[in-house]
DNA sequence: TGAAAGTAGTTGTTATTACAACTATTGTCT
DNA sequence: AGACAATAGTTGTAATAACAACTACTTTCA
């Protein structure tokens, strides 16, 4: 087979391809929140995550929030000194570890807290509208496995 | 009720919600075959994605790249004069409309092709081991129906 | 024709991200 | 005790992305 012989290609349709579809799925989704937290609220997605890991385990250290939002840990000191400037929220050390900080939303956090929730949870029932209830079920749980499936056998 | 009876809080799950599930998932994913990408073949996500386009459809020009892969324009001209610098890709510009560029891979842009194209399907089909056929099917019909709801009815 | 609006692509600038090196503190082991 | 490894967090820096302003060209329409 030389060049003349037009050889038969073996095409990648991306549009077609998961991993793609995923991430444009993924970037719209969060995009069109991210507006909303941003214009309402003055917040990142990256800023309200942690925000959102305070609310529902006040207390943690920073590498916590690390490990449950995925967030680097380089970004997270970033994105916690501008939250303590903004006085969303506080921190204090352990005093049996002064390594590990201890971190909590202010009361002003809270209250931001309590505006932000309800418009997240409202947002994602707005996306569920064109699922049954049992798709919903079922595309969580192929998330789920799907995620765990990526997490283990790969790497 | 005042600061003293302690206010019932409503609290974001954030590990259920479904734009972080989707998110932290789709970096996952892309992160893992972005290292190969970038490992084996020097290319990022967005250099391999421009790829994909002009192997799928030779000729077409940066602006219906970037409407194919939703990247914003001027991270698709950065890209493009890389991939062009590196002799990946051909550029021409129309006689009957000069704003308008053709592009093409290069014979060594097509040889990468061929190269990343089974890469990328292996990767795929070692993803989806972790469904059955019909899940398969039903995991990209319910992406597919939610990124077009997720398009329509909220912007 | 020719002015105004629209389109394709580039460039400047700023913000965000990722990665590695660093400081400070604690745990381990001899 | 004291050296060495491990951990929590910070900082430096380079790559990437997002957004707006810009150039060049084409289309529209009076």
């Amino acid at each position: 087979m030389t060049e003349n012989t037009p050889k038969k290609r073996k095409i990648l349709q991306l549009e077609r391809y998961l991993p793609y579809r995923l991430s444009t799925l993924s970037n719209r989704i969060s995009g069109l929140i991210s507006e909303t937290y941003s214009s309402k609220f003055a917040l990142s997605i990256t800023e309200w995550r942690i925000m959102a890991v305070l609310g529902e385990y006040p207390g943690v250290s920073a590498d916590e929030v690390s490990i449950k939002t995925q967030i680097e840990k380089s970004i997270l000191s970033r994105a916690i000194r501008k939250l303590l400037g903004r006085k969303l929220l506080e921190r204090e050390f352990d005093a049996e570890d002064r390594r590990r900080s201890i971190l909590t939303l202010t009361a002003t956090g809270l209250s931001v807290y309590d505006e932000v929730v309800p418009v997240s949870y409202a947002y994602e029932d707005a996306l569920l509208t064109c699922f049954s209830f049992a798709e919903r079920e079922q595309f969580g749980e192929l998330i789920d496995r799907l995620y765990l499936h990526a997490g283990s056998s790969f790497k």
